[in-house]
RNA sequence: GCCCUUGUAGCCCAAUUGGUAGAGGCGCUUGCCUUAGAAGCAAGUUAGUCGGCGUUCGAGUCGCCGCAAGGGUACCA
């Protein structure tokens, strides 16, 4: 990228185009076909009964405050040109947009401007719909919804209670991811290596009373349902590993000698290993710890639990960090062998997996292994790798320096199960401890159930009303839905509690069922429970007197082709597969996977500055920077890397400034207002068109991968499209539509149009098949191709011949999906008004006027190239391999040496094998 | 650590079920046009496919082992 381009990527002032840049009327054009579109309500939805439907969605966007830059582009382009391309091959095709405007990014907008959110919400959706309007997307905005109108999230309340009735939703207390400095619950998911996702502060663990959906549930079906639909194999493997089946076997431990003696359940999949346990652990929060720990260890029991309940999901996963635990003082007696092992606590140990305790085998388990070997504790072997080593089994694993963890070895020592591969001991020991009722096999899941309260304001209100009589009392459906009331103040409370919890009007209420005073849940639901059926509610969004209209739901489910990120892999894509599940099988719908197929766009980067010593690469605004000229800059850093500079820091409690050194790099980063190194699309829109813009993102790389935006190599296409328009407006004024009735013969009698006419056909099949396989990159290339081909045939043979006006004709359709605007105007001025290319048919192939006369034949031997023959495309094997061997380069390569084999391909080669 | 993805000209990227390594774009060079530049047009330019082994008549493509980059996930018993 040149510094040239980088300064203009900056500029701000969008009427420094020079006028010699600016080549067809793309501004006029682009500005009239928006409006025209949109008065003719041209996308609107329709419902035809001779058509199949198309159901193209782009996932929920919030509507950030900072709008759209070009990045944005990389997942919506690809969405409308699929739901054009669609339109056209005669889909009745759903294409909708909403907001998903409830959650944190609002509320903290809120807090810090002390503005109602709800006053924000429709300001950014609209910024956000008229910059979509300005890249040409076709979506049908009658479908417009909202998730923080009380019309859409009353059933979020009702989905709430459905769920609630069926006893998938309940309310715990759990330990949950606390954020310090935000005094708030996260999920799972918000958390990264221990630190907020938005603050990065610190995130404890905080017992608090939640609501959860039952997911873990469903996780069977959700496991088996990623069978049947199209996805990314990656993020199929990504929502399998989540899920985290593990199949083992369940027993329980008897405690010895012990204060309160009991039983302890631990989990195991490695059961063939179970005579090698010499101890036990518990998580340091395991209900039975109390009653077992000896008086001589319960200082420092408690001492240790004391500790890891203070202990950060970070510390606790450091990397490295030593595998540390406590003795309980009591011991337990394996099941199976009679051997007393002692009982241990240890934070590796996990309270929510499993039953909280395992059995150690430190022989074959690497975590046991560093803890036996911390604690000196015995190391029993009961696998090992080889034949040899049965006859004379190693007894103990001191001398080891690591776990022998490998899944195919014998075992050893175990009884009347040793010298038995370990599948096949597993497997046995398993239905042994069955029939002697010491254990059950079990399966386990990773999965947890999801976290959906949050302590926040700006969520939907749950509709449950807390009775001291009754206890959990819904909210009657009659009632829906609770509407979240206005507040004085957004910040949570600090003490856990939602600014809710301060409205008495709110609170107080009378108990639906026995008429008492009583308060409402003040918790609101978590953003991914609006997200997890909007799909739904798009097939009839203005449906009052139900979540979805029946018909419509049945009609338009599942959508076809879901577009964006890979970040949401785990999180939104299986909530929202777990809801339609569910209401599947309330049989509220007739689908149970909502999304057929998945693609996920890549990133777009852009360079940005950022701080040399930072390892995370930490972007540095450009604003801040004295002196910023990114050209000097560049050049600079170009000429030696990283550089001295001096940043202006603000001091936000003060007011004032101060300089600081700082030492600049570059990187590419992934685009955002914030890094200030975001492209509007207004700016690219003002100097090239939405029509280039669309063409770039499409062209610069396939659909998946990441890409650095150039403007410099944005011109490529919109050079491209200036020649479209230089050759097409050259068509115009002898274009006769009437060339369908007279194409076919013209190429009979002209070579030079059969010619125009095959590579207009070949043209129609590559596009076709690149569109429909998301090879957005290729079909551009096609259509460069297409053009170019009619250009040059136009100035060999002019301009006035059917074959020039099909080309022609069939390069504005082609193109019409990818760049709308200037399809339509050039549609237009070839005569064609009063129609809209979306409404047009796409363009029919006709493979026998696509097919070539002649075949280059690639001659080979041994697999060497050695001549390459001209011959007609019909030739058969026989004419093919005579010609080859008739040929004096291979007459003389083959001389003296015996053909022992000819190869024939069809179409493509001959290739002789000499011994 | 584990899982996923990707390595093809200076750069971004093409290459049906294995079958001529190059379609397209950016850049660069030269020419035309121009007072000059920009824009445009024309012609040209560069790799043997990250490395190794294997399967095959034939490997960029399939398999195995490495290396590098990017992403995800992390004590799940």
């Amino acid at each position: 990228m040149s510094s040239e381009t980088i300064s203009d990527n900056l500029s701000s002032a969008p009427n420094i185009i020079e006028e010699a840049t600016r080549r067809y009327p793309f501004q006029a054009i682009e500005r009239r076909w928006q409006q025209q579109w949109a008065e003719a309500g041209v996308y609107r939805t329709t419902e035809n009964k001779d058509r199949p439907k198309y159901y193209v969605l782009d996932m929920f966007p919030y509507p950030s405050g900072s709008g759209l830059h070009v990045g944005h582009c990389k997942n919506y382009v690809p969405g409308d040109v699929v739901a054009r391309f669609q339109h056209m091959r005669g889909h009745n095709v759903l294409h909708p947009m909403g907001w998903d405007a409830f959650g944190q990014p609002a509320e903290q907008d809120a807090i810090k401007r002390n503005i109602n959110p709800r006053l924000v919400v429709p300001l950014l959706a609209k910024e956000y719909k008229r910059q979509m309007n300005l890249l040409g997307i076709g979506y049908d905005w009658d479908r417009e919804i909202n998730s923080t109108s009380p019309e859409y999230y009353r059933w979020n309340q009702w989905a709430f209670l459905r769920l609630h009735e069926k006893g998938l939703a309940y309310r715990k207390t759990a330990p949950v991811n606390w954020c310090v400095n935000e005094s708030t619950v996260l999920a799972n998911e918000e958390v990264n290596d221990g630190t907020c996702w938005r603050c990065d502060g610190p995130v404890v663990k905080k017992d608090l009373p939640q609501w959860f959906f039952k997911i873990t549930a469903y996780a069977e079906k959700l496991l088996a349902g990623l069978d049947r639909i199209d996805w990314p194999e990656g993020v199929k493997t990504q929502q399998r590993d989540w899920i985290g089946r593990s199949e083992g076997v369940e027993f329980d431990i008897p405690v010895l000698a012990s204060p309160g003696a009991g039983t302890i359940r631990v989990f195991t999949t490695r059961v063939d290993t179970v005579y090698g346990m010499s101890f036990v652990v518990l998580s340091p929060e395991h209900p039975l710890v109390e009653s077992i720990t000896t008086e001589a260890q319960r200082g420092e029991v408690a001492v240790y639990r004391e500790k890891a309940a203070r202990l950060s999901d970070m510390d606790r996963t450091a990397e490295g960090r030593e595998r540390t635990g406590v003795f309980t003082g009591a011991y337990g007696t394996n099941p199976v062998s009679g051997h007393r092992v002692p009982i241990y606590l240890a934070d590796y140990v996990l309270t929510g997996y499993g039953t909280g305790a395992i059995m150690a085998v430190p022989a074959h388990d690497a975590r046991d292994f560093e803890f036996a070997r911390r604690y000196h504790l015995p190391i029993p072997v009961v696998i090992v790798a080889t034949e040899a080593e049965v006859a004379q089994p190693p007894l103990d694993g001191s001398g080891m320096t690591e776990a022998f963890t490998a899944k195919d070895g014998l075992t050893v020592n175990s009884d009347r199960f040793s010298g038995l591969p370990v599948k096949v001991a597993g497997w046995r020991i398993a239905e042994w401890m069955e029939s002697e009722g010491i254990g059950v096999r079990r399966t386990n899941y990773k999965l947890r159930d999801w976290l959906v309260s949050r302590q926040r304001y700006w969520g939907t209100p749950i509709p449950i009303i807390h009775c001291p009589q009754c206890g959990e009392v819904p909210v009657p459906l009659a009632d829906l839905p609770v509407v979240l009331p206005d507040v004085e103040n957004y910040k949570p409370t600090g003490d856990g509690r939602s600014p809710l919890a301060a409205i008495a009007d709110f609170v107080n209420v009378s108990c639906p069922r026995c008429g008492g005073a009583a308060q409402r849940e003040t918790d609101t639901m978590a953003g991914s429970v609006d997200s997890s059926w909007y799909f739904l509610r798009f097939t009839s969004p203005g449906s009052e007197k139900e979540p979805w209209d029946r018909r419509a739901a049945d009609y338009w489910m599942p959508v076809n082709r879901y577009i964006g990120g890979r970040e949401h892999a785990v999180g939104h894509l299986l909530y929202a597969r777990f809801f339609t599940h569910f209401f599947y099988d309330e049989a509220l719908i007739s689908t149970d996977e909502p999304f057929a197929s998945l693609s996920n766009q890549g990133m777009l980067l852009a360079e940005t500055t950022i701080d040399a010593d930072s390892a995370e690469k930490h972007p540095v605004k450009r604003s801040e920077l004295v002196g910023f000229d990114f050209d000097s800059w560049l050049a600079r850093w170009k000429s030696g890397g990283a550089f001295a500079a001096e940043r202006v820091i603000k001091d936000t409690e003060t007011g004032g400034e101060r300089v600081e050194p700082v030492s600049i790099d570059f990187a590419w980063l992934k685009m955002s207002k914030s890094k200030e190194n975001a492209v509007t699309p207004d700016y690219i829109a003002e100097k090239y068109g939405s029509d280039s813009l669309r063409l770039y993102i499409l062209f610069e790389a396939p659909f998946e991968d990441t890409i650095q935006w150039s403007e410099e190599r944005m011109t490529g296409v919109f050079r491209f499209a200036n020649r479209v328009w230089d050759v097409v407006t050259g068509v115009a004024d002898t274009y006769d539509p009437s060339w369908p009735d007279k194409v076919g013969a013209a190429a009979d009698t002209d070579s030079a149009q059969k010619v125009l006419r095959r590579r207009t056909h070949q043209a129609i099949i590559k596009v076709t098949d690149d569109i429909a396989e998301f090879r957005f990159n290729t079909a551009v290339s096609a259509l460069m191709i297409h053009s170019d081909a009619l250009r040059k045939h136009i100035l060999a043979h002019g301009a006035a011949s059917p074959a020039v006006f099909e080309a022609a004709a069939t390069l504005i359709k082609l193109l019409s999906p990818l760049a709308p605007h200037i399809a339509d105007e050039l549609w237009e001025r070839l005569g064609h008004s009063g129609n809209y290319l979306y409404n047009a048919p796409w363009p029919a192939a006709d493979s026998s006027v696509a097919a070539p006369d002649e075949i280059t034949l690639i001659v080979q031997i041994n697999g060497k190239l050695v001549d390459r023959l001209t011959l007609p495309a019909d030739a058969d094997a026989k004419t093919c391999e005579l010609s080859a061997l008739d040929s004096p380069k291979i007459k003389a390569a083959t001389q003296g040496k015996t053909i022992r084999k000819i190869i024939f391909v069809p179409g493509k080669l001959v290739n002789v094998v000499v011994g």
